[in-house]
DNA sequence: GCTGCCTAGTAAAACGATTTACTAAAACGT
DNA sequence: ACGTTTTAGTAAATCGTTTTACTAGGCAGC
């Protein structure tokens, strides 16, 4: 018994005269043939009794796994990513490990920190939503043997796992939409950024657009502006010098809000004077008069995935090469912000 | 060097010649007056060249000490509690410690499971907010001298740290407000619980509806249902029933959303043929048409308090038995979906 | 009665740090 | 010149597991 009063298993071997190593064995289920069933049942017992739980970081020292998974997200107090994290612990606390999140509020230099940091507790996996310019830690640490999946965004040009959304289908296909309702100045507001999420729905929206000979009108806003003044007098600048849009198409849940911040102080009204669709569903969203379109990701099974993925490269010999790729279809819930057609 | 490359403090010694002793009184800091400057001096270039940093599972095993606070919230994915989670972690990180967050749901159950997980890793606090019917485990905790931070509820009859918000005055405060602005049948819907918190906010508005001669109309549901169909019935049922309800104070932003809801199913228009108030804040809820008023905890503040708590209560020798509590005041914001007189 | 193979288990090293108790040499005081 | 203190450092135990390599004893085969 140390001083906080935990049982080791010596103090199992020194009170039933029975061997670290037997004792080892039974934990770990490797008794099978090895120790009779006698001293199984007997050892089984006392440790119920007592309630015996191994010291994790005496496992974690002798073995180099820990059973942690972190999960280092863009920000998790978003909730789109909340919920991911939410529902992510579940699956991973029945398999028997623990999820540590974290937020790199897509800044490198603190991505780098944490990976740091967790690389010092020697966790078996990170699930990561990589900040921008952070290709070749992406690399390195793949090069390291460490197991990485990668989510919400990609690299095309190496090989690695990754669960993300069909962000360019998805918005061609939110661009076409608001296209069929008979919006002809359709604009975009995304991120000033070169991760792929929102590279892949800049694009969409614009392969719609050209292919249907239609003027491009977008704007792009730096990740740390988008809550801040600055974000919205950006958004509000755009939409004085193109007074002609007639619909916005928001990358994210977060440049929604700020938009429609904006088109209220403007005191635009939606969708009459303008209408709107937005990635990512928020539960006010659908609340909100008028309620909000969007194309909505389908959260519990990028969650699925993510940790069935992880879980997948855990248990496998790391031999095959075989890399975890999914990506999942984004879905369009049309509400009242994009049903009405505005007369300018 | 080990499988996966990393070097230890008994790599250095041996290509320095230097006893691993010297070298962990360097790294520990504790090589004043007892280790020349020019070992010294070496040791920490050769750290710096190699890019060493120690394994903590070791340091954990031999000190006892994970550095890591474990935050229980009740749910991650609430805004409430995420943004709680995100601002202690900055701090904590600063101060070298991790915070390793997770949900109860509100269930005991689940609270238990992860107290064990926990305690097997040897964190050194808990910043918890415990779910129903979880006081005896709390007692218990603390008796083992576990260090122990309860949040945003608290337990009158026995001793403890915590952080919380003035629940009991400004319920009394949102109520006396609404009986201002001349309502005269202002309902409470609340959760059905023996949380401190939603005990003390139901308290703080009957006293005010008492002091003033009024009728009690007041709803509780439980905490699985909020956010059901069931939930929505039994708000739906209570406003059915109590037609003279001009105004609804809310205890919890997950209540308001459920209510909103219903409201809007039911045609009721905020805040022509009712007003609402509610606790907690939300993003949205200042752009929602009409902007819906508030009473807003002090998320910033309740996060430093936390956090500064416990890292005191860990630095500090336990001997002195002084308790860390804090009572926060909330924040009457007033907006659109309470200015208005209905005409009932 | 000897060899070889099971069976049921154990001893001891190892993981990587921290920490207690020690020591050799130098410096000091008188 | 002798004992004492200081300085600068080290050896070895320890934290609680896992795991490799071993062993003692029983039994079968011939």
């Amino acid at each position: 018994m140390n001083k906080k009063g935990k049982i080791s298993i010596k103090d199992i071997s020194k009170e039933l005269g029975i061997s670290t190593t037997t004792i080892s064995f039974i934990i770990n289920n490797k008794a099978e043939n090895r120790i009779s069933k006698e001293v199984i049942q007997k050892v089984e017992a006392y440790i119920q009794k007592v309630g015996y739980t191994p010291n994790s970081s005496a496992q974690t020292l002798r073995t180099g796994k820990s059973k942690t998974i972190v999960f280092m997200a863009e920000d998790i107090s978003d909730p789109f990513f909340s919920a991911i994290a939410k529902e992510m612990e579940e699956i991973a606390f029945k398999n028997g490990y623990k999820i540590i999140y974290c937020s790199t509020e897509n800044k490198k230099e603190r991505a780098l920190e944490l990976l740091a940091l967790f690389k010092e507790r020697q966790v078996d996996a990170f699930i990561i939503t990589p900040p921008e310019g952070f290709k070749h830690e992406i690399e390195k640490l793949i090069k390291e043997k460490q197991v990485i999946m990668v989510f919400d965004r990609l690299y095309e040009d190496f090989n690695h796992n990754y669960v993300v959304l069909n962000n360019f289908e998805s918005a061609r296909e939110a661009t076409a939409y608001l296209l069929n309702k008979g919006f002809q100045n359709i604009g975009f507001v995304g991120l000033k950024s070169d991760i792929s999420t929102t590279v892949h729905r800049l694009n969409g929206y614009r392969e719609t657009i050209y292919k249907n000979g239609l003027k491009e009108r977008s704007v792009l806003i730096a990740y740390d502006q988008v809550k801040t003044i600055e974000g919205h007098e950006i958004i509000k600048d755009f939409l004085i010098k193109n007074p002609e849009v007639d619909s916005l198409l928001f990358a994210t849940n977060s440049l929604a809000i700020s938009g429609i911040r904006v088109l209220k102080e403007m005191g635009l009204k939606i969708p009459h004077d303008i209408s709107i669709l937005t990635f990512d569903d928020r539960d006010l969203f659908e609340l909100y008069s008028p309620s909000i379109s969007v194309i909505s990701q389908p959260v519990r099974k990028l969650a699925n995935q993510l940790i069935e993925g992880t879980l997948n490269l855990l248990n496998k010999n790391s031999k095959e090469n075989v890399k975890f790729q999914r990506i999942l279809e984004g879905k369009l819930i049309e509400r009242n912000s994009s049903r009405f057609i505005s007369k300018n």
